[in-house]
DNA sequence: AGATTCGCCTGAGAGC
DNA sequence: TGCTCTCAGGCGAATC
């Protein structure tokens, strides 16, 4: 399930290959993505030549001209190789990018929930771009952003912090993970947090984040590396999908509650 | 307008 | 064994 450390290493592993390469050939699939493959776009698409690509919340953006960009989007289940021979497409394999490096790019998506599209112009003005929170490591994402933000809301924590308006990138499993780091229960609604609490929820924020990039990720089931390796943040967790397994602080049994139709994880014991 | 629910999709796993 | 059911969840559309 493809947060945002997990499309940070996928846009590591592409920058090592496709910049200054040239797109030599395109493969689409038959099947339809969230959004289909735009008009011509293997036309066009080949002959481009990529500049260094870079992340915005889920999103992974390779520049392929001037304010033209090749848009990912890994949804749920989608998947980036990277191989230095051409393979033949396997199944659901939606698109394969061969460059003029001998390298080819493929991505891969068994549930369809993700899309390449092609987006130009500004991103601050971007239909998806314009609407995003900040970056959970910059620092615009601070205590006071967040408290202001979410001081009058009766909405529960764990959802203030999915929605990708107030801060962008993080899912579910993370929010779980931050909140647990925090004391902070999911259901707490986020009027009764302070700004002191808040503190504490962007400090576990960025620490979180940054720990599962340098492990290049979490794979619980789909999320694989470009190089094919797993994603290890998943050694880390201390509450997701940790149901009556024991709370690394205290011991007592971690519980699951669902919120909003997904699941969340807690200690009820210390997390308040 | 803000909050909540639904639908898209496949495969794994549970239960019978 | 094989069928049916449930679940996973990002995100936008639909609905309350």
């Amino acid at each position: 399930m493809p947060e945002l450390p997990e499309v940070e290493t996928v846009k590591n592993a592409l920058s090592k290959v496709v910049v200054g390469a040239k797109v030599t050939n395109v493969f689409t699939g038959e099947k339809k993505l969230r959004i289909p493959f735009p008009n011509n776009f293997k036309k066009i698409v080949i002959g481009r030549t990529f500049s260094k690509p870079f992340r915005r919340a889920k999103y992974c953006l390779l520049p392929i001209g001037n304010f033209e960009f090749l848009l990912i989007h890994l949804g749920m289940s989608g998947k980036i190789r990277i191989l230095n021979f051409n393979p033949p497409p396997e199944k659901h394999d939606h698109l394969i990018i061969s460059l003029d490096n001998d390298f080819h790019i493929i991505y891969n998506d068994t549930r369809r929930f993700g899309f390449v599209d092609i987006i130009k112009g500004d991103l601050d003005k971007n239909k998806i771009f314009s609407k995003l929170g900040p970056e959970p490591l910059s620092a615009k994402f601070e205590k006071t952003y967040l408290f202001n933000l979410i001081n009058n809301s009766s909405q529960k924590i764990k959802n203030l912090l999915l929605d990708q308006t107030i801060v962008a990138g993080l899912g579910n499993i993370y929010v779980n993970e931050i909140l647990f780091k925090s004391l902070i229960s999911p259901k707490r609604l986020g009027k009764n947090i302070s700004i002191k609490k808040c503190e504490i929820i962007v400090n576990s924020t960025k620490l979180i984040i940054k720990n599962a990039i340098n492990a290049g990720g979490t794979t619980i089931k789909d999320h694989i590396q470009p190089d094919g390796n797993l994603g290890y943040f998943k050694n880390y967790l201390k509450v997701y999908a940790k149901t009556n397994s024991n709370c690394a602080n205290c011991n007592s049994e971690i519980k699951e509650v669902v919120i909003s139709n997904r699941k969340s994880y807690y200690c009820p014991q210390c997390q308040r």
